[in-house]
DNA sequence: CGGGCTCTGTGACCAAGTCACCGTCGCCTG
DNA sequence: CAGGCGACGGTGACTTGGTCACAGAGCCCG
Protein backbone atom coordinates (compact mmCIF):
# COMPACT_ATOMS: atom_id res chain seq x y z
CA UNK A 1 0.00 0.00 0.00
CA UNK A 2 1.20 3.33 -0.84
CA UNK A 3 1.31 5.84 1.62
CA UNK A 4 2.65 8.48 0.09
CA UNK A 5 0.52 11.85 0.89
CA UNK A 6 2.72 14.33 -0.45
CA UNK A 7 0.28 15.27 -3.33
CA UNK A 8 -1.93 16.45 -0.86
CA UNK A 9 0.10 19.94 -0.67
CA UNK A 10 -0.04 20.54 -4.16
CA UNK A 11 -3.47 21.86 -3.05
CA UNK A 12 -3.34 25.23 -1.03
CA UNK A 13 -6.94 24.25 0.29
CA UNK A 14 -5.92 21.35 1.87
CA UNK A 15 -2.93 22.38 3.77
CA UNK A 16 -4.61 22.77 7.24
CA UNK A 17 -5.82 18.92 7.20
CA UNK A 18 -5.11 17.31 10.41
CA UNK A 19 -2.84 14.56 10.30
CA UNK A 20 -5.23 11.98 11.01
CA UNK A 21 -7.61 12.86 8.00
CA UNK A 22 -4.50 13.25 5.83
CA UNK A 23 -3.78 9.82 6.03
CA UNK A 24 -7.17 8.63 5.58
CA UNK A 25 -7.38 10.31 2.25
CA UNK A 26 -4.60 9.19 1.58
CA UNK A 27 -5.41 5.37 2.15
CA UNK A 28 -8.73 6.24 0.65
CA UNK A 29 -7.84 6.97 -2.69
CA UNK A 30 -5.19 6.22 -5.39
CA UNK A 31 -3.44 8.21 -8.23
CA UNK A 32 -2.99 7.19 -11.80
CA UNK A 33 -1.82 8.70 -14.72
CA UNK A 34 -2.97 8.88 -18.78
CA UNK A 35 -1.11 9.93 -21.41
CA UNK A 36 -2.35 12.62 -23.67
CA UNK A 37 -5.70 12.00 -25.51
CA UNK A 38 -7.51 9.98 -23.61
CA UNK A 39 -11.45 10.68 -22.83
CA UNK A 40 -11.33 10.93 -19.04
CA UNK A 41 -15.42 10.88 -18.91
CA UNK A 42 -18.31 11.40 -21.41
CA UNK A 43 -21.59 12.05 -21.72
CA UNK A 44 -23.80 9.04 -20.46
CA UNK A 45 -21.06 8.22 -17.55
CA UNK A 46 -21.42 7.86 -14.21
CA UNK A 47 -18.65 9.06 -11.88
CA UNK A 48 -17.33 6.88 -9.18
CA UNK A 49 -14.51 8.97 -8.24
CA UNK A 50 -13.54 12.89 -7.39
CA UNK A 51 -10.72 13.94 -9.09
CA UNK A 52 -7.93 16.20 -7.90
CA UNK A 53 -5.55 16.77 -10.95
CA UNK A 54 -1.90 16.56 -9.90
CA UNK A 55 -0.17 17.42 -12.99
CA UNK A 56 -1.52 17.67 -16.72
CA UNK A 57 -4.55 19.89 -18.19
CA UNK A 58 -8.21 17.99 -19.12
CA UNK A 59 -10.29 20.11 -21.35
CA UNK A 60 -13.96 20.17 -20.63
CA UNK A 61 -16.68 20.80 -23.51
CA UNK A 62 -19.91 19.91 -24.10
CA UNK A 63 -21.25 18.29 -27.55
CA UNK A 64 -24.71 19.37 -28.19
CA UNK A 65 -27.57 17.64 -30.25
CA UNK A 66 -26.35 18.87 -33.67
CA UNK A 67 -22.75 17.73 -33.27
CA UNK A 68 -20.81 20.47 -32.53
CA UNK A 69 -18.98 21.54 -29.62
CA UNK A 70 -18.62 24.17 -26.69
CA UNK A 71 -15.53 24.58 -24.99
CA UNK A 72 -16.38 24.78 -21.27
CA UNK A 73 -13.11 25.35 -19.01
CA UNK A 74 -9.91 23.81 -18.70
CA UNK A 75 -8.67 22.09 -15.33
CA UNK A 76 -4.75 22.62 -13.92
CA UNK A 77 -3.03 20.91 -11.87
CA UNK A 78 -3.63 21.92 -8.04
CA UNK A 79 -7.57 22.11 -9.07
CA UNK A 80 -10.14 19.67 -8.83
CA UNK A 81 -12.65 18.53 -11.70
CA UNK A 82 -16.52 19.94 -10.09
CA UNK A 83 -18.33 18.69 -12.75
CA UNK A 84 -17.39 15.19 -12.26
CA UNK A 85 -18.01 15.80 -8.33
CA UNK A 86 -21.74 17.34 -8.64
CA UNK A 87 -22.20 14.20 -10.59
CA UNK A 88 -20.39 11.50 -8.43
CA UNK A 89 -22.81 13.21 -5.60
CA UNK A 90 -25.75 14.09 -7.26
CA UNK A 91 -25.96 10.21 -9.31
CA UNK A 92 -26.23 12.08 -12.03
CA UNK A 93 -24.75 11.02 -15.55
CA UNK A 94 -22.30 13.21 -16.90
CA UNK A 95 -23.38 15.93 -19.35
CA UNK A 96 -20.21 16.96 -20.63
CA UNK A 97 -16.32 15.67 -22.10
CA UNK A 98 -13.42 15.55 -20.02
CA UNK A 99 -10.32 14.92 -22.19
CA UNK A 100 -6.45 15.65 -21.28
CA UNK A 101 -4.87 17.64 -23.35
CA UNK A 102 -1.15 16.61 -21.79
CA UNK A 103 -0.17 13.67 -20.12
CA UNK A 104 -2.45 14.09 -16.86
CA UNK A 105 -1.83 12.50 -13.45
CA UNK A 106 -4.64 12.61 -10.43
CA UNK A 107 -6.06 11.56 -7.64
CA UNK A 108 -8.87 9.50 -7.17
CA UNK A 109 -10.91 9.75 -4.40
CA UNK A 110 -13.96 7.39 -4.12
CA UNK A 111 -17.59 8.60 -3.13
CA UNK A 112 -16.96 6.60 0.21
CA UNK A 113 -14.21 8.32 1.17
CA UNK A 114 -15.53 11.51 0.16
CA UNK A 115 -18.39 11.34 1.84
CA UNK A 116 -16.70 10.75 5.31
CA UNK A 117 -14.48 13.27 4.62
CA UNK A 118 -17.34 16.03 3.82
CA UNK A 119 -18.83 14.50 7.34
CA UNK A 120 -15.82 15.09 8.97
CA UNK A 121 -13.45 17.68 7.91
CA UNK A 122 -14.71 21.37 7.79
CA UNK A 123 -11.08 22.17 5.79
CA UNK A 124 -12.28 19.71 3.14
CA UNK A 125 -15.85 21.03 3.08
CA UNK A 126 -14.21 24.21 2.16
CA UNK A 127 -11.91 23.17 -0.25
CA UNK A 128 -14.64 21.40 -1.83
CA UNK A 129 -16.86 24.45 -2.19
CA UNK A 130 -14.37 27.05 -3.02
CA UNK A 131 -13.57 24.76 -6.36
CA UNK A 132 -17.23 25.14 -6.97
CA UNK A 133 -17.51 28.70 -6.31
CA UNK A 134 -14.51 29.23 -8.62
CA UNK A 135 -15.75 26.94 -11.44
CA UNK A 136 -19.40 28.52 -11.26
CA UNK A 137 -17.80 32.12 -11.80
CA UNK A 138 -16.00 31.01 -14.31
CA UNK A 139 -19.43 29.84 -16.45
CA UNK A 140 -21.06 33.23 -15.62
CA UNK A 141 -17.38 35.20 -16.87
CA UNK A 142 -18.01 32.85 -19.60
CA UNK A 143 -21.78 33.17 -20.52
CA UNK A 144 -20.60 36.75 -20.56
CA UNK A 145 -17.92 36.83 -23.03
CA UNK A 146 -20.21 34.61 -25.30
CA UNK A 147 -22.88 37.17 -24.99
CA UNK A 148 -21.21 40.45 -25.39
CA UNK A 149 -17.76 39.94 -26.42
CA UNK A 150 -16.60 40.67 -30.48
CA UNK A 151 -14.83 37.61 -31.72
CA UNK A 152 -11.73 39.31 -32.85
CA UNK A 153 -11.19 40.17 -29.30
CA UNK A 154 -11.98 36.83 -28.20
CA UNK A 155 -9.85 35.46 -30.26
CA UNK A 156 -6.65 37.24 -29.41
CA UNK A 157 -7.26 36.59 -25.52
CA UNK A 158 -7.35 32.90 -26.17
CA UNK A 159 -4.42 32.86 -28.60
CA UNK A 160 -2.13 34.65 -26.02
CA UNK A 161 -3.59 31.92 -23.71
CA UNK A 162 -2.71 29.55 -25.65
CA UNK A 163 0.64 30.60 -26.63
CA UNK A 164 4.07 28.84 -25.82
CA UNK A 165 6.86 30.91 -23.93
CA UNK A 166 8.78 31.55 -27.88
CA UNK A 167 4.47 33.06 -28.76
CA UNK A 168 3.92 29.84 -30.39
CA UNK A 169 0.31 28.37 -30.57
CA UNK A 170 -0.25 24.92 -32.09
CA UNK A 171 -3.60 24.23 -33.23
CA UNK A 172 -6.00 24.02 -36.06
CA UNK A 173 -8.57 26.69 -37.19
CA UNK A 174 -10.91 24.12 -36.14
CA UNK A 175 -9.36 23.70 -32.96
CA UNK A 176 -9.80 27.91 -32.11
CA UNK A 177 -13.37 28.03 -33.56
CA UNK A 178 -14.43 24.80 -30.49
CA UNK A 179 -12.47 26.86 -28.51
CA UNK A 180 -14.59 29.80 -28.79
CA UNK A 181 -17.76 28.27 -30.16
CA UNK A 182 -17.71 29.50 -33.33
CA UNK A 183 -17.50 28.20 -37.02
CA UNK A 184 -14.02 27.69 -38.78
CA UNK A 185 -14.09 30.16 -41.27
CA UNK A 186 -14.88 32.78 -39.33
CA UNK A 187 -11.29 31.76 -37.49
CA UNK A 188 -9.66 31.64 -40.81
CA UNK A 189 -11.29 35.06 -41.50
CA UNK A 190 -9.92 36.45 -38.19
CA UNK A 191 -6.88 35.03 -38.44
CA UNK A 192 -6.47 36.35 -41.83
CA UNK A 193 -6.88 39.81 -40.57
CA UNK A 194 -4.83 39.28 -37.62
CA UNK A 195 -2.16 38.75 -40.31
CA UNK A 196 -2.57 41.86 -42.30
CA UNK A 197 -1.83 43.79 -39.36
CA UNK A 198 1.22 42.15 -39.00
CA UNK A 199 0.13 40.46 -35.83
CA UNK A 200 0.95 36.71 -36.63
CA UNK A 201 2.11 34.46 -38.89
CA UNK A 202 0.64 31.16 -39.88
CA UNK A 203 1.57 27.60 -40.92
CA UNK A 204 -0.41 24.70 -41.52
CA UNK A 205 -1.68 23.81 -37.65
CA UNK A 206 0.41 26.86 -36.11
CA UNK A 207 -0.19 30.18 -35.33
CA UNK A 208 2.83 32.67 -34.11
CA UNK A 209 2.21 36.07 -32.69
CA UNK A 210 4.86 37.84 -34.28
CA UNK A 211 3.43 41.00 -32.89
CA UNK A 212 2.08 40.49 -29.14
CA UNK A 213 1.45 44.35 -28.28
CA UNK A 214 -1.29 44.63 -31.28
CA UNK A 215 -3.05 41.63 -29.65
CA UNK A 216 -2.81 42.13 -26.42
CA UNK A 217 -4.28 45.86 -27.15
CA UNK A 218 -7.25 44.77 -28.62
CA UNK A 219 -7.73 41.57 -25.89
CA UNK A 220 -7.69 44.44 -23.36
CA UNK A 221 -9.62 46.59 -25.27
CA UNK A 222 -12.72 44.28 -23.61
CA UNK B 1 -39.50 30.70 18.95
CA UNK B 2 -40.87 29.30 16.08
CA UNK B 3 -40.86 25.58 15.97
CA UNK B 4 -43.07 24.72 13.00
CA UNK B 5 -41.08 22.79 10.84
CA UNK B 6 -43.47 22.09 8.28
CA UNK B 7 -41.55 23.67 5.54
CA UNK B 8 -38.91 21.22 5.46
CA UNK B 9 -41.67 19.18 3.50
CA UNK B 10 -41.24 21.07 0.47
CA UNK B 11 -38.29 19.79 -0.07
CA UNK B 12 -38.16 16.62 -1.43
CA UNK B 13 -34.68 15.81 -0.78
CA UNK B 14 -34.73 16.47 2.51
CA UNK B 15 -37.79 14.08 3.34
CA UNK B 16 -35.47 11.97 4.83
CA UNK B 17 -33.78 13.91 7.11
CA UNK B 18 -34.33 12.17 10.85
CA UNK B 19 -35.85 14.01 13.69
CA UNK B 20 -33.35 15.37 15.58
CA UNK B 21 -31.82 16.86 12.47
CA UNK B 22 -35.12 18.47 11.14
CA UNK B 23 -35.10 19.80 14.82
CA UNK B 24 -32.01 21.32 14.81
CA UNK B 25 -32.73 23.05 11.58
CA UNK B 26 -35.71 24.25 12.14
CA UNK B 27 -34.35 25.79 15.10
CA UNK B 28 -31.06 27.02 13.84
CA UNK B 29 -33.03 28.78 10.55
CA UNK B 30 -35.75 31.64 9.85
CA UNK B 31 -38.48 32.14 7.44
CA UNK B 32 -38.90 35.78 5.67
CA UNK B 33 -40.93 37.44 2.93
CA UNK B 34 -40.02 40.10 0.66
CA UNK B 35 -42.28 41.77 -1.80
CA UNK B 36 -41.72 41.66 -5.67
CA UNK B 37 -39.13 43.37 -6.94
CA UNK B 38 -36.82 43.46 -3.86
CA UNK B 39 -33.08 42.82 -4.73
CA UNK B 40 -32.38 39.64 -2.78
CA UNK B 41 -28.78 39.78 -3.70
CA UNK B 42 -26.38 41.84 -5.34
CA UNK B 43 -22.72 41.66 -6.66
CA UNK B 44 -19.65 42.40 -3.77
CA UNK B 45 -22.31 41.50 -1.40
CA UNK B 46 -21.04 38.75 0.63
CA UNK B 47 -23.64 36.00 1.93
CA UNK B 48 -24.37 35.14 5.07
CA UNK B 49 -27.14 32.41 4.79
CA UNK B 50 -28.33 29.62 3.14
CA UNK B 51 -31.78 30.19 0.84
CA UNK B 52 -34.44 27.67 0.16
CA UNK B 53 -37.29 29.21 -1.55
CA UNK B 54 -40.41 28.40 -0.17
CA UNK B 55 -42.77 30.52 -2.19
CA UNK B 56 -42.18 32.57 -5.46
CA UNK B 57 -39.82 33.17 -7.79
CA UNK B 58 -35.93 34.52 -7.61
CA UNK B 59 -34.76 35.48 -11.32
CA UNK B 60 -30.78 35.54 -11.43
CA UNK B 61 -28.82 37.23 -13.77
CA UNK B 62 -25.15 38.88 -14.70
CA UNK B 63 -24.38 42.50 -15.27
CA UNK B 64 -21.50 42.84 -17.51
CA UNK B 65 -19.32 45.94 -17.23
CA UNK B 66 -20.98 47.16 -20.38
CA UNK B 67 -24.07 47.37 -18.23
CA UNK B 68 -26.27 45.05 -20.61
CA UNK B 69 -27.73 41.71 -18.80
CA UNK B 70 -28.06 37.98 -19.05
CA UNK B 71 -30.87 36.49 -17.72
CA UNK B 72 -29.06 33.03 -16.13
CA UNK B 73 -31.73 30.85 -14.34
CA UNK B 74 -34.84 31.24 -11.98
CA UNK B 75 -35.52 29.66 -8.46
CA UNK B 76 -38.94 28.88 -8.12
CA UNK B 77 -40.60 27.44 -4.94
CA UNK B 78 -38.92 23.78 -3.78
CA UNK B 79 -35.25 24.91 -5.26
CA UNK B 80 -32.51 26.40 -3.24
CA UNK B 81 -30.24 29.46 -4.13
CA UNK B 82 -26.79 27.65 -5.09
CA UNK B 83 -25.32 30.77 -5.95
CA UNK B 84 -25.65 31.80 -2.97
CA UNK B 85 -24.45 28.89 -0.90
CA UNK B 86 -21.14 28.75 -2.96
CA UNK B 87 -20.34 32.03 -2.36
CA UNK B 88 -20.87 31.44 1.48
CA UNK B 89 -19.38 28.97 1.92
CA UNK B 90 -16.17 30.15 -0.32
CA UNK B 91 -16.46 33.36 1.40
CA UNK B 92 -16.42 34.92 -1.96
CA UNK B 93 -19.27 37.73 -3.28
CA UNK B 94 -21.81 37.68 -5.41
CA UNK B 95 -21.20 38.25 -8.97
CA UNK B 96 -24.43 37.63 -9.99
CA UNK B 97 -28.17 39.55 -9.03
CA UNK B 98 -31.08 37.92 -7.19
CA UNK B 99 -34.54 39.35 -7.89
CA UNK B 100 -37.71 38.68 -6.46
CA UNK B 101 -39.80 38.64 -9.74
CA UNK B 102 -42.79 37.59 -7.47
CA UNK B 103 -43.47 38.05 -3.58
CA UNK B 104 -41.10 35.90 -1.84
CA UNK B 105 -40.91 33.38 1.29
CA UNK B 106 -37.69 31.53 2.28
CA UNK B 107 -35.80 29.97 4.65
CA UNK B 108 -32.94 31.66 5.70
CA UNK B 109 -30.03 28.97 7.23
CA UNK B 110 -26.78 30.42 8.18
CA UNK B 111 -23.68 29.56 7.95
CA UNK B 112 -22.80 27.77 11.05
CA UNK B 113 -25.92 25.98 10.87
CA UNK B 114 -25.35 24.75 7.39
CA UNK B 115 -21.59 23.47 8.46
CA UNK B 116 -23.43 21.93 11.17
CA UNK B 117 -25.92 20.03 8.93
CA UNK B 118 -23.49 19.36 6.11
CA UNK B 119 -21.11 17.25 8.73
CA UNK B 120 -23.58 15.77 10.42
CA UNK B 121 -26.21 14.97 8.21
CA UNK B 122 -25.60 12.45 5.04
CA UNK B 123 -29.05 13.47 3.58
CA UNK B 124 -28.21 17.11 3.80
CA UNK B 125 -25.17 16.80 1.79
CA UNK B 126 -26.88 15.04 -1.25
CA UNK B 127 -29.55 17.66 -1.04
CA UNK B 128 -26.84 20.31 -1.26
CA UNK B 129 -24.82 18.46 -4.03
CA UNK B 130 -28.23 17.59 -5.79
CA UNK B 131 -29.15 21.25 -5.89
CA UNK B 132 -25.56 22.36 -6.93
CA UNK B 133 -25.67 19.55 -10.00
CA UNK B 134 -28.71 20.19 -11.27
CA UNK B 135 -27.71 24.06 -11.41
CA UNK B 136 -24.51 23.62 -12.99
CA UNK B 137 -26.41 21.10 -15.63
CA UNK B 138 -28.79 24.20 -16.37
CA UNK B 139 -25.60 26.51 -17.04
CA UNK B 140 -24.44 24.04 -19.38
CA UNK B 141 -27.85 23.70 -21.75
CA UNK B 142 -28.09 27.72 -21.28
CA UNK B 143 -24.52 27.83 -23.10
CA UNK B 144 -25.12 25.29 -25.65
CA UNK B 145 -28.77 27.42 -26.00
CA UNK B 146 -26.72 30.69 -26.75
CA UNK B 147 -24.21 29.24 -28.65
CA UNK B 148 -26.14 26.98 -30.97
CA UNK B 149 -30.04 28.25 -31.12
CA UNK B 150 -31.11 29.84 -33.31
CA UNK B 151 -33.14 32.97 -31.63
CA UNK B 152 -36.72 32.51 -33.26
CA UNK B 153 -36.58 28.81 -31.69
CA UNK B 154 -35.47 30.29 -28.30
CA UNK B 155 -38.08 32.92 -28.16
CA UNK B 156 -40.62 30.64 -29.45
CA UNK B 157 -39.59 28.44 -26.40
CA UNK B 158 -39.40 31.36 -23.99
CA UNK B 159 -42.94 32.46 -24.71
CA UNK B 160 -44.13 29.40 -24.04
CA UNK B 161 -42.69 29.49 -20.50
CA UNK B 162 -43.37 32.57 -19.32
CA UNK B 163 -47.19 32.34 -20.47
CA UNK B 164 -49.85 32.14 -18.03
CA UNK B 165 -52.95 29.19 -18.39
CA UNK B 166 -54.39 31.49 -20.74
CA UNK B 167 -51.57 32.18 -22.38
CA UNK B 168 -50.60 35.46 -21.91
CA UNK B 169 -46.93 36.73 -21.58
CA UNK B 170 -46.74 40.20 -19.60
CA UNK B 171 -43.43 41.31 -20.33
CA UNK B 172 -41.73 43.77 -22.45
CA UNK B 173 -39.71 43.53 -25.41
CA UNK B 174 -36.80 45.06 -23.38
CA UNK B 175 -37.21 42.29 -20.89
CA UNK B 176 -37.43 39.47 -23.54
CA UNK B 177 -34.36 40.39 -24.76
CA UNK B 178 -32.23 40.10 -21.60
CA UNK B 179 -34.20 37.26 -20.95
CA UNK B 180 -32.16 35.81 -24.28
CA UNK B 181 -29.06 38.27 -24.17
CA UNK B 182 -29.77 39.60 -27.16
CA UNK B 183 -31.19 43.16 -28.11
CA UNK B 184 -34.94 44.79 -27.81
CA UNK B 185 -35.09 45.64 -31.68
CA UNK B 186 -34.37 41.30 -32.94
CA UNK B 187 -37.15 40.65 -30.66
CA UNK B 188 -39.33 43.05 -31.85
CA UNK B 189 -38.31 42.06 -35.29
CA UNK B 190 -38.81 38.37 -34.61
CA UNK B 191 -42.00 38.66 -32.84
CA UNK B 192 -43.26 41.00 -35.48
CA UNK B 193 -42.97 37.23 -38.09
CA UNK B 194 -44.57 35.28 -35.38
CA UNK B 195 -47.65 37.79 -35.68
CA UNK B 196 -47.36 37.50 -39.27
CA UNK B 197 -47.80 33.77 -38.92
CA UNK B 198 -50.73 34.10 -36.42
CA UNK B 199 -49.12 32.60 -33.39
CA UNK B 200 -49.06 35.66 -31.71
CA UNK B 201 -51.32 39.05 -30.44
CA UNK B 202 -48.86 42.32 -29.37
CA UNK B 203 -50.26 45.29 -26.95
CA UNK B 204 -48.61 47.42 -25.39
CA UNK B 205 -46.08 45.46 -22.81
CA UNK B 206 -48.04 41.86 -23.51
CA UNK B 207 -48.18 39.32 -25.60
CA UNK B 208 -50.69 36.89 -26.25
CA UNK B 209 -49.87 32.98 -27.88
CA UNK B 210 -53.09 32.26 -30.33
CA UNK B 211 -51.33 29.51 -31.91
CA UNK B 212 -49.63 27.52 -29.89
CA UNK B 213 -49.44 24.63 -32.14
CA UNK B 214 -47.04 26.50 -34.31
CA UNK B 215 -44.84 27.81 -31.28
CA UNK B 216 -44.52 24.73 -30.30
CA UNK B 217 -43.47 23.00 -33.28
CA UNK B 218 -41.18 25.75 -33.85
CA UNK B 219 -39.51 25.34 -30.34
CA UNK B 220 -39.25 21.55 -30.25
CA UNK B 221 -37.41 21.85 -33.87
CA UNK B 222 -34.31 22.11 -31.85
C1' DC C 1 -54.28 69.55 -22.59
C1' DG C 2 -49.38 69.28 -22.95
C1' DG C 3 -44.83 67.46 -21.60
C1' DG C 4 -42.13 63.72 -20.65
C1' DC C 5 -41.76 58.97 -20.14
C1' DT C 6 -41.76 54.13 -21.75
C1' DC C 7 -42.63 51.02 -25.30
C1' DT C 8 -42.51 49.66 -30.03
C1' DG C 9 -41.38 49.88 -35.15
C1' DT C 10 -38.13 50.64 -38.97
C1' DG C 11 -34.26 51.29 -42.20
C1' DA C 12 -29.41 51.14 -42.89
C1' DC C 13 -25.46 49.09 -41.75
C1' DC C 14 -21.99 45.78 -39.79
C1' DA C 15 -20.47 41.45 -37.60
C1' DA C 16 -20.87 36.71 -37.44
C1' DG C 17 -22.49 32.14 -38.86
C1' DT C 18 -23.67 29.04 -42.83
C1' DC C 19 -23.14 26.75 -47.19
C1' DA C 20 -20.79 25.12 -51.03
C1' DC C 21 -16.79 24.37 -53.01
C1' DC C 22 -11.78 24.29 -54.19
C1' DG C 23 -6.70 24.05 -53.64
C1' DT C 24 -2.94 22.39 -50.87
C1' DC C 25 -0.39 19.52 -48.05
C1' DG C 26 1.02 15.19 -45.87
C1' DC C 27 0.81 10.64 -45.60
C1' DC C 28 -0.26 5.95 -46.57
C1' DT C 29 -0.45 2.25 -49.52
C1' DG C 30 -0.40 -0.36 -53.64
C1' DC D 1 7.02 6.23 -57.18
C1' DA D 2 2.14 7.22 -58.31
C1' DG D 3 -2.17 7.77 -56.96
C1' DG D 4 -5.48 8.63 -53.64
C1' DC D 5 -7.39 10.06 -49.44
C1' DG D 6 -8.14 12.84 -45.56
C1' DA D 7 -7.11 16.90 -42.90
C1' DC D 8 -6.41 21.73 -43.31
C1' DG D 9 -7.08 26.25 -44.94
C1' DG D 10 -9.17 29.89 -48.14
C1' DT D 11 -13.10 32.17 -50.52
C1' DG D 12 -17.58 34.04 -52.23
C1' DA D 13 -22.47 34.45 -51.64
C1' DC D 14 -25.91 34.50 -48.57
C1' DT D 15 -28.62 34.60 -44.00
C1' DT D 16 -29.07 35.84 -39.40
C1' DG D 17 -28.34 38.61 -35.60
C1' DG D 18 -26.67 42.94 -33.33
C1' DT D 19 -26.08 48.09 -33.53
C1' DC D 20 -27.37 52.79 -34.35
C1' DA D 21 -30.34 56.47 -35.06
C1' DC D 22 -34.57 58.02 -35.02
C1' DA D 23 -39.72 58.35 -35.18
C1' DG D 24 -44.34 57.50 -33.74
C1' DA D 25 -47.65 55.63 -30.38
C1' DG D 26 -49.55 54.82 -25.75
C1' DC D 27 -49.45 56.41 -21.02
C1' DC D 28 -49.14 58.98 -16.65
C1' DC D 29 -49.68 63.07 -14.32
C1' DG D 30 -49.56 67.72 -13.28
Amino acid sequence: METDDSWIDRFAGLAGLPQDIRADLTAGSQTVSVPAGTQIFAPGQSADNLMLLLDGIVRVQQRSETGREVFLYRVHAGESCILTTACMLAFEDYSADGIAETDVTAALIPRATFDDLMARSRVFREFVFTAYSRRITDLFALIDDIVFQKLDVRLAARLLELADNSGTVRATHAVLATELGTAREVISRTLAEFHRRGWVEQSRGQVDLVGREGLERLARSA
